[in-house]
DNA sequence: GCCAACGTTGGC
DNA sequence: GCCAACGTTGGC
């Protein structure tokens, strides 16, 4: 089993608008870089587990928990002009970019800011923390992912 | 709103 | 294949 961590803007889907949701699953659509695209594509299987994270908020934070509910398939929103995320270059015979469901597991009590997940010694190595990053699907060490659980869960 | 750090595009 | 120009991300 793998862990992630994906990244959302709360102003444009937050983790309440997945809690909101049906089942509380939703599709994780419109990413558009290449490397996060191979993540999903090639090493996300269901029943991984994954971080929420709000970026662009105040202040940005692990809000939460989800995990994979089904695999890679089509990301249908880039086949559409009015979409945002529209891009003319994929189309239904050759798909460029791809989304999974995720499903919520839990919404942290209290999330934890980005300065907390600065000060906590075994995320030194990760990729979230490191300067310039800004992959918005990231592959997250266990070790990393169970440190968030645990704080969030107050036992630290 | 600013701006540093990235990623992408396209001319050559 | 290089790299300048441009667009985007995301913390502050």
């Amino acid at each position: 089993m793998k862990y992630w961590l994906l990244k959302t803007e709360p102003n444009a889907y937050s983790i309440q608008d997945l809690a909101n949701e049906k089942k509380k699953t939703t599709c994780w659509d419109g990413v558009r870089n290449y490397q996060a695209r191979n993540f999903m594509r090639d090493e996300m299987k269901i029943g991984d587990r994954v971080l929420i994270y709000h970026s662009n908020a105040n202040p940005p934070a692990v809000v939460g928990t989800a995990s994979i509910v089904k695999e890679a398939y089509p990301d249908h929103t880039a086949w559409d002009p009015k979409d945002k995320h529209y891009d003319p270059k994929s189309s239904e015979e050759n798909p460029r970019w791809i989304m999974v469901d995720i499903k919520l597991e839990q919404i942290f009590a209290a999330e934890i800011p980005l300065p907390t997940l600065r000060e906590m010694k075994p995320l030194a190595e990760m990729e979230l923390l490191r300067k310039g990053s800004r992959l918005s699907v990231q592959p997250v060490r266990k070790k990393e992912f169970d440190a968030i659980v645990k704080k969030a869960s107050g036992k630290l």
